[in-house]
DNA sequence: AAGTTCAAACTAGCATACAAGTATCAGCAA
DNA sequence: TTGCTGATACTTGTATGCTAGTTTGAACTT
């Protein structure tokens, strides 16, 4: 059964992808009438999925206005690497006490290094692996409430934070640093192994940083 | 003007603050329609309220049932801790990158400092002080988002990471370690002095790890 | 022609009505 | 007495109507 409540998740899901390929862009406006229209329903839900796509940051409302795909600065950007730096040394270290397995991690490792990054197509799925492998660390952890603040942080950032390294020169750069990663998780080793893992985020914050001249 | 939409804040914000305060225990039912009488209000903006409390982790929304006052476990306690522990790790060291004003700190520490321990009211503002150290620590940072994510982070913990040392020797000893804390943020040593903040609060997450028996 | 004003149209906020799923409890059977 | 069943009352989910604030643009003034 597909509960009733689905609708208002749906539109969410739906919004946010939209939002995430850019079909909806920056600025642009998101008129409950006219979304209800498309989503052949009332107000009501999209209302609902407006309000907590603000609470997460994708959408600035302005009262009896209207709402407004968020624009998100350099700035923004920066400081949400600063923030998923921090979260995933976390999950990183947590996952050394817990013993975790690092199967599911290898797996995501060698379908990346399968990737031809000549082929359009598959850097594309070079970068979602990528996200995987992080968002794998994060829900490894077993620390919910880790991976729902994980997931609120604007993931708009996907496509500046992964999309960025494209040639095969990037891919074994990356993936080396990746092994290293593994590595360190199985010797359980959390204090090496965070270090890395933060070295690893912090220079993507600090490109940022450099970058907003 | 107070405007309308301030009307969905207000009743987040009570009944929030009634969650804290015990008033709701937790999973005690919260319904629309008692809510919406108690507000003078319909059941629309109430509705949101606790759609934004479910958002943040107070509420625990059982479709076509009923929504009910979310019951947090020690794992869960020891889960928060382990986030706040890295957002206030990550503050500090933004706070000594930004090279903050530290008198601000110091003046909360002085106040804590004037708390009688042995006044129960005292102790009250002792913990609230407490807290609003690290908040502080976490709003000096300039990090909007790094803000919005610790303001989500279940602030329930409060009265059990806050409320703890109640004892003059405790007091001493926090002090201890929060003055520690600036003297690294004044001397801007990033590094050590964010290995002194972490310890500062992993402890806190060590001890309800253990006490899971 | 440029700036201002005011009214009309549009927007979201809120109230209310109805639909549909869930829980409760009385009545019955074993 | 205990366990089951079904009807009823209650809950939230969704739709819609009305209100009030905001925006826009045309007419008017200077």
């Amino acid at each position: 059964m597909a509960t009733r409540t689905a609708i208002i998740e749906q539109i969410y899901e739906d919004i946010r992808d939209k939002i995430l390929k850019n079909e909806y862009t920056p600025g642009s406006k998101l008129s409950e009438n006219s979304l209800s229209a498309d989503y052949h329903c009332s107000r009501t839900p999209v209302r609902e999925a407006i309000k907590r796509l603000e609470q997460d940051g994708f959408v600035t409302v302005l009262p009896q206005s209207g709402s407004y795909v968020k624009e998100l600065t350099l700035k923004d950007y920066q400081h949400i690497a600063e923030v998923r730096t921090y979260l995933e040394s976390l999950a990183f270290r947590l996952n050394c006490e817990n013993e975790v397995d690092i199967t599911p991690f290898s797996a995501i490792l060698d379908a990346m290094d399968r990737c031809d990054m000549d082929n359009p197509n598959e850097v594309m799925t070079f970068s979602d692996l990528h996200f995987q492998f992080h968002l794998e660390m994060v829900k490894a952890s077993g620390n919910e409430i880790l991976l729902t603040t994980f997931n609120r942080l604007n993931l708009n950032t996907n496509s500046l934070l992964f999309y960025q390294r494209l040639s095969t020169q990037g891919k074994v750069q990356t993936q080396e640093e990746h092994r290293k990663i593994l590595e360190f998780l199985e010797k359980r080793d959390a204090t090496r192994g965070e270090k890395f893992m933060f070295a690893h985020l912090w220079r993507k914050r600090n490109a940022y940083k450099r970058s907003r001249v």
